[in-house]
DNA sequence: ATAAAACTAAACCGATTAGTTTAGCAAGAT
DNA sequence: ATCTTGCTAAACTAATCGGTTTAGTTTTAT
């Protein structure tokens, strides 16, 4: 009888296996990056056994690109939340340095995050469609978001919204990727709250 | 006759080895990465056997370690250059508009400056001593000489140079990461007029 | 001229790699 | 009951890796 089969799109069974894949790849990829990743430890990670591995995600090239675009578009969930946000309707001087509070916070303490940064510029050159993804998923919505708050703000007087984002948001991840990623930390030295509130004096006090 | 010979300090013969093996252990792991370049390229693109690579440098991460340690003290010449120029002595809102257009301008057309980074970050957790070895010859100073010129200029009315100096290159090294090493350049275009006319507006505009 | 040191090409070592194959097990569908 | 499908462990391939060794050649200092 035509039509009795179950429909067979994709990948008929498994998920549980690919969320274990991808969990021991992620593991496997962040700590050693990509060349230096086996996929029999990747396999061994998930518990897994290679011939699955391989079975879903095809070769090592196709389990590393949908890894990354994965973690990609959960960090894109994190971002998305900010738009929703009450404290989006603060005071700015406030709301921005709250704001930068927690960014610098979050890159500090979440060292996942912290090498996945390092994977995805690492990686900038190899895998040009994985920074693009990066890009899309975390720095489009990001600046976005944060343009359309500075422009709900006329107040702040900012001849150029979209430009001032790009001051605010660089400011801190230099900041982060020079103290934490490339341990500066005891080098170059700098309280948060300095930098903080210096940027956010910079962005909302009144010129002219 | 004693004190007849040439005092043997360090290597005895050899210098232009060293130099060719540099230049092509540049080559690779700028190309490659540390985890994917094999010595036996590195040795090719050198035009000299591998023994004499092992001879002069011991192991990978041994050649891998001078290597960066040379290029990091060679950008460090640069930095130091900026210290000397008479464009030091302008008007402030003239004189770091120039830089920062000299900034990017460097960082968009220095593929070899643009794979340095990477490998700097991409390595920065297996690799932390390399990583400080950037922050100290490159970061650091640049730092130092920045705040040094802000505070040479009171009339800026800044408090707090030194996060002052933050935000500037903050927001300078975050633009170029983002449209040049992570392929941002169509999915969020911004003309760097735009930014660095906002970003020493905000700096040189007095405030209160 | 000689001896030491630098260098070469090539073979070699053991380990590891990405990826495939084989043989068999467990379970759901017919 | 049988067939298909997802899976496993393990063996396997062909290539490459970092590093060493060998045997012989070139360079340099005396």
């Amino acid at each position: 009888m035509i039509g009795t089969e179950t429909i067979n799109l994709e990948r008929p069974k498994s998920k549980e296996k690919a969320e274990a894949i991808l969990e021991g790849a992620m593991q496997e990829f962040l700590a050693h990056g990509y060349a230096a990743t086996s996929m029999d430890r990747v396999a061994k990670a998930a518990g897994v056994s290679k011939a699955t591995v391989y079975s879903h995600f095809g070769d090592k090239e196709g389990l590393f690109n949908t890894l990354i675009k994965v973690l990609a578009e959960d960090k894109f969930k994190t971002v998305i939340e900010l738009q929703e946000s009450p404290s989006l309707e603060q005071d700015p001087q406030l709301f921005l340095q709250q704001l930068a509070n927690q960014l610098i916070e979050n890159g500090r303490s979440d060292r996942t995050f912290q090498n996945f940064i390092r994977i995805i510029i690492g990686e900038s050159g190899r895998f040009p469609e994985l920074a693009k993804a990066y890009v899309n998923n975390l720095a489009k919505p990001g600046i976005e978001i944060l343009t359309k708050y500075f422009k709900s703000h006329p107040e702040l007087n900012l001849p150029d919204e979209e430009a001032t984002v790009r001051v605010f948001l660089g400011t801190l991840i230099y900041y982060i990727m020079l103290q934490e990623l490339l341990h500066g930390k005891d080098v170059v030295p700098l309280e948060s709250d300095r930098l903080i509130n210096t940027l956010t004096h910079l962005i909302t006090v009144a010129k002219d």
